[in-house]
DNA sequence: TTTTCATTGCGTTATTTCGACACAATGATA
DNA sequence: TATCATTGTGTCGAAATAACGCAATGAAAA
């Protein structure tokens, strides 16, 4: 099937194996050189940016919609994925920006269940940024890593929704382990702190820092020395997964 | 419009006013002798219980959708509400209920929105006990409040939803004030902590409690003694507008 | 009228946690 | 061999927390 006719089909019958109304936003964080990033697909013809989302099948949990999303752009399975929000403002309509894009297709179209009000859940992911390997979908040009401090314009709310998985993220720092997922295998104690201060926007303490997260017990010690530093060489951790699971379900008294 | 033509015309017609596939299903909380209350509605003919719920009108925002619900059911207005949670297995439709609903009534119908999977969203309130005026819709035959350690066999997942809402009561109670719907305008010290105590389903220690409640400077102390209580009376307190509010922005560092 | 007693308001103390900082160890680079 | 930015560990006073004491109150009982 070529591209026009799966546009075309997918604005014309999607409803026949799509809920209406509904749709799912996935905000995929990721950590490279010590900044947060978001991975953000850039709309073709249009060039706007948005969050790689999609559309709930008649036979889906809402979970498995945002975990195929994730996979399809991602690569990724089993990864941990969070509603945080529904955004519903009546506007949430894509209408002209459906039927632009169509023309630029090609098609013409007067109805479609694409061009109504859409409901929006928003989920996130925290994943490894070096295991992702970004594939765009069929009405993208573009994939791409962005910046947290540095967003590009984005489509619809999907800016306000990014900020409330932020604000979210940030929220759940305090009683929630981060940073398996975010983190390769192993890794130090400075690049786990930057992830918190990166997240939290402020600076921490370093030995208070260290002497809280090890009280935690999610970390385990390597026999492991970084190489190829200059000045001090710091140990490499790892995540005790037992605990660092334990600590995600009942939290972790942990205040930073 | 007599009962029946109504009922028959939202089975109907109703996706031409409402949105497909998407509910909202209240969760309000009220508080009374010391106990945690939910108000709950009983079905006509099958008799089981169910949350206050209803659905989203094609150009209303879903936040109002629940507004409209609690002011329905209960006369209430500007009731700080929250949505905490989609619900959205796929195995979520009341096609068999809703058919044998119709069939009481004296409706046949194949095929209609209602019959269709539903993903519902939860919002919850906590509100005065005294000022609701429970009032049943047109599918409900009772609307009463539960004792939340004594609930009744729910429809569906309802009580999955009502465990939800509780459990993110629980959590957010530590960092935002709790109270100001569910008690009346003033009460006593004890009356507050029996509140916390019931929510969090734990024992508080009555001094420490004192103290860090007043430290928060959420409460105003009145000069009036409740009376007729036997053993020494306890003073009034009420809240500072002010300070709650500005507590339930920005938390307010509390532990209890 | 006096005593009883469950409960309230206010206070004390020991323990734990937190924030801020000191200092020696490390190891590539100069 | 000296330098130096960075890491690992430790200290210490301040603040928060948990556990508990005791006098005051006022209706009910004696």
């Amino acid at each position: 099937m070529d591209f026009d006719t799966e546009i075309s089909k997918h604005y014309a019958d999607g409803h026949e194996i799509y809920l209406r109304h509904l749709s799912v936003d996935c905000v995929i964080f990721g950590f490279h050189r010590n900044i947060l990033k978001v991975l953000l697909l850039q709309a073709k013809y249009a060039g706007i940016w948005s969050l790689p989302g999609g559309f709930i099948l008649k036979d889906e949990h809402m979970d498995e919609s945002a975990r195929r999303i994730l996979k399809n752009r991602t690569g990724l399975d089993n990864i941990f994925m969070q509603q945080f929000h529904v955004f519903s403002q009546p506007s949430r309509s894509n209408k002209e920006i459906n039927q632009q894009f169509l023309r630029n297709v090609g098609i013409e179209m007067k109805e479609s269940w694409m061009f109504e009000r859409f409901v929006t859940v928003g989920y996130s992911a925290l994943v490894e940024f070096r295991e992702v390997k970004p594939t765009a979908d069929v009405y993208s040009n573009a994939i791409e890593w962005q910046d947290i401090n540095t967003l590009p314009e984005m489509i619809l709310d999907h800016r306000e929704i990014l900020d409330k998985a932020l604000q979210q993220l940030q929220t759940n720092l305090n009683y929630h382990p981060i940073g398996y997922n975010l983190l390769p295998e192993k890794f130090t104690m400075p690049e786990l702190q930057k992830l918190y201060e990166t997240i939290l926007n402020r600076k921490l303490d370093r030995r208070n820092f260290q002497r809280k997260i090890i009280a935690t017990k999610v970390l385990k010690k390597l026999n492991e020395i970084k190489k190829g530093v200059a000045h001090k060489a710091p140990n490499y951790y790892k995540f005790d997964l037992k605990n660092y699971k334990k600590a995600l379900k009942g939290g972790m008294g942990f205040e930073l």
